[in-house]
DNA sequence: TGTACATCAGTGAACGCGCGTTCACTGATGTAC
DNA sequence: TGTACATCAGTGAACGCGCGTTCACTGATGTAC
């Protein structure tokens, strides 16, 4: 097959390419806009410079466009937390502050991703493949939840399990409210990093937790 | 002024009587059916019972009708606070736990206000009347922290506003993550109740603050 | 290497539909006297 | 207490518009021989 790298731009004929990867990207355009309810299937294809009827070549409807959006989103998103706690170096402590910005970081880089995993109104458990992708950058604050309960001790080590879904809480309650690239964001006097950063550590304190 | 106490249905003649309201109810519906995206001026027209044209008296276009169910929803979300904490009443402890719960509660038995309020792509700037009737409802949290505060030993006090802005985040990402009453809300194993609970003991604990 | 053909991925015209919005209107209500 | 009148809060018809969706079609690409 040939590889046309052309991104919405440059078609040279009749046929795109990469519609559907170029539709992906129109729709994040419109979303970051217009929210994801200003998402019409007819824009994504206009953004994209082809016809309507183009897009139904490549997704049933609509919404399958914006589960679409959510998957790369989230693979994304598991992506660059992993990157971020790469693999607990150089030490736990470090790695989890890496993650706690990345989270935030991607929610105000890509508010389009994050407005469409998070508040497009997706259900997940009607789209297996995008819960799937969610569970696998949830996986990552829990292996590093898991490698963090190490630091406490022996009899008192909290459940990794219960620590991830709080520090994943706090995270994506600072980065929704406090964090994110679009209009929504509320106006505090100092960086959300240094807040999570803040709670994060007083936190893994109350736990028994420490560096 | 007569007052029709008439809710959406029951409307005696020419006049509705109370359409605003009327208007503000239908709208409720359908953002829980439909989502923040999904509602428009013409069918809350149309589930309030009167003609497309009749909202036009009350309000200027479908985001003035948005904010005002926001408004509505950060006044009742402020009551609900403000009576949960009751003053910090039989003992701040007690009492923050309940406002807690009020937090998550609203979330579970109002998701369309809470929609409104958090994830409509609403302005909070361009609104401010809906802005001071948030600041209000944080109030609350602040007031509750500030009281809070007094019990951790007076050399390692924490500001209060980080403390509300740490314990706001938690309570707000697990509201939306976990407690949000339509077919967003993902599953845990467990109540979010306990999981805000237990996170704001933890996190109490690392400040130094205790019962 | 060339040709015929199947398949793929687009087009563009057409349609019904619902929304937003305006307008002159009209029924109901409140009030001045 | 009654009447005239102003004002308010609706109606309903009309319009333009953009979206979703279908359809027969066609240009481009890949492949069998």
């Amino acid at each position: 097959m040939t590889w046309h790298k052309d991104g919405q731009r440059g078609r040279k004929g009749y046929h795109h390419g990469n519609l559907r990867e170029a539709l992906v990207e129109a729709a994040l355009k419109l979303i970051s806009e217009k929210g994801p309810g200003g998402l019409t299937f007819a824009d994504a294809a206009r953004a994209a410079g082809v016809s309507a009827a183009a897009p139904y070549r490549h997704f049933r409807d609509r919404d399958e466009l914006m589960a679409n959006v959510a998957l790369k989103g989230f693979e994304r998103f598991g992506a660059v937390l992993s990157k971020a706690w790469a693999d607990g170096t150089p030490d736990v402590f470090t790695a989890l502050n890496a993650l706690g910005r990345a989270y935030l970081g991607f929610a105000r880089d890509e508010p389009a991703m994050f407005a469409a995993m998070f508040e497009s109104g997706l259900v997940l458990s009607e789209h297996s493949e995008v819960a799937a992708a969610a569970d696998l950058a949830f996986d990552v604050l829990l292996s590093a939840c898991e490698a963090l309960a190490q630091a406490a001790p022996l009899e008192k080590r909290p459940p990794a399990r219960m620590m991830a879904l709080h520090i994943w809480s706090l995270s994506h309650g600072i980065a929704s409210l406090f964090s994110r690239g679009d209009a929504a964001r509320r106006a505090i006097p100092m960086p959300p990093e240094d807040l999570l950063e803040a709670g994060v550590l007083v936190y893994l304190d109350g736990l028994g937790v420490r560096g």
